[in-house]
DNA sequence: TACGGTGATGTCATCAACTGACATCACTGG
DNA sequence: CCAGTGATGTCAGTTGATGACATCACCGTA
């Protein structure tokens, strides 16, 4: 449904509304049809209807208005870390927030990310901002670790060790073929980990 | 010494030699002074008495002028990842490169890496740019293990521990008043990752 | 009803980071 | 002596990003 087949109220609206999903969708569209770097940000503004200007109200800046998803992961391992019992051993802690985690990510959820990895693959600047975001939910985490009583390096040890394992698992999950589910890859790979470090 | 106290040769030569480096010494100077935001890429090259474009030819971007002592780090860790013993377990290698990488931040370098550190904790264009780094790295050593015969995904798991230990030593060493030396850190921040993996 | 505040947007001007195209000219090898 | 090379300069242009100010539907209240 394209933008002119909207149905207006009889009290109508100065504006089109969601102008922030509008400018999402027409960034995805965009970057998946003509690149990320070929698309300008004035092109999205455009294709949803708004000015350059109402994007960077929006979207602190170009790379952004891929990565807003980005605030309930961090909830959700943190919660879950938050959440845990207090006597639970850090490893235990890891494996419920990592659970929490991989419910972000069912299913139906698979080839929507494989396209938009595919998108951040293809661009360096996307891949810094990735790094970016992962790094802040490791921090956080790390914090939520401390409230918990650990003490430093094991507290920032063991959200690296979290978000080690959700990155792999995540980068498995999104490999062509790969038929298993995200939560699967995470104990497997947390598995894989404990033998590695433990060599 | 400024570039105003060269003596020439009786062959003049066209321009003054060594511009990459005279141009990396004003950005460092310029943002430890100013920011480095507030600073253009246009006074750094006005600084190093060349022009904007050249300052572009030396790196492909501002921020890269910060970065290129990279390629030391990575060739230090994925020779060592190569170089050992191909009977040795994978903990052991990482160790060897960890120790191999330690050997690159003596004592001496502290301050400097502590001043470094400054200017990029204050700028998050600064940290993505560094974590694109050690990803690069990761994937330089995954790769390397998987040569080693590492299958996936161990070969990043374990690439991604000796990165992780990595990245945690080295911000306890350039942590204020921190004594131990890096060589020191790593081996300490290994044993602790080996406690929480095992728990 | 009138009216003042609010918030999302538009408009305009400006800057800084980059890039491509082409010119310059000391140096070098034959 | 001359043609080629490479580091630099010059210049014009695009794009991302930000500040300042205007607009006007909507909402609550007198």
């Amino acid at each position: 449904m394209s933008v002119h087949d909207i149905t207006y109220d009889v009290r109508m609206a100065r504006w089109e509304p969601d102008a922030q999903n509008r400018l999402r969708d027409a960034a995805l569209t965009l970057f998946a049809d003509g690149g990320y770097e070929r698309t300008t940000v004035a092109e999205i503004a455009r294709t949803a209807g708004v000015t350059e200007r109402t994007f960077f109200r929006h979207f602190a800046d170009k790379r952004e208005v891929l990565f807003d998803g980005q605030a309930r992961l961090q909830d959700a391992f943190v919660g879950a870390v938050t959440a845990a019992d207090g006597d639970a051993a850090p490893m235990t802690v890891v494996a419920t927030a990592l659970d929490a985690a991989a419910a972000l990510f069912p299913p139906e959820r698979r080839a929507f990310a494989r396209q938009r990895a595919g998108i951040v693959a293809a661009n360096p600047g996307l891949q810094e901002r990735e790094l970016l975001k992962l790094a802040t939910l490791t921090d956080a985490m790390a914090d939520a670790f401390r409230r918990r009583g650990l003490a430093e390096p094991t507290a920032s040890l063991t959200a690296h060790t979290a978000v080690v394992v959700f990155h792999v698992a995540f980068a498995q999950w999104i490999s062509p073929d790969e038929q298993r589910s995200f939560a699967d890859l995470c104990r497997s790979a947390t598995e894989d980990l404990r033998t590695v470090t433990a060599s």
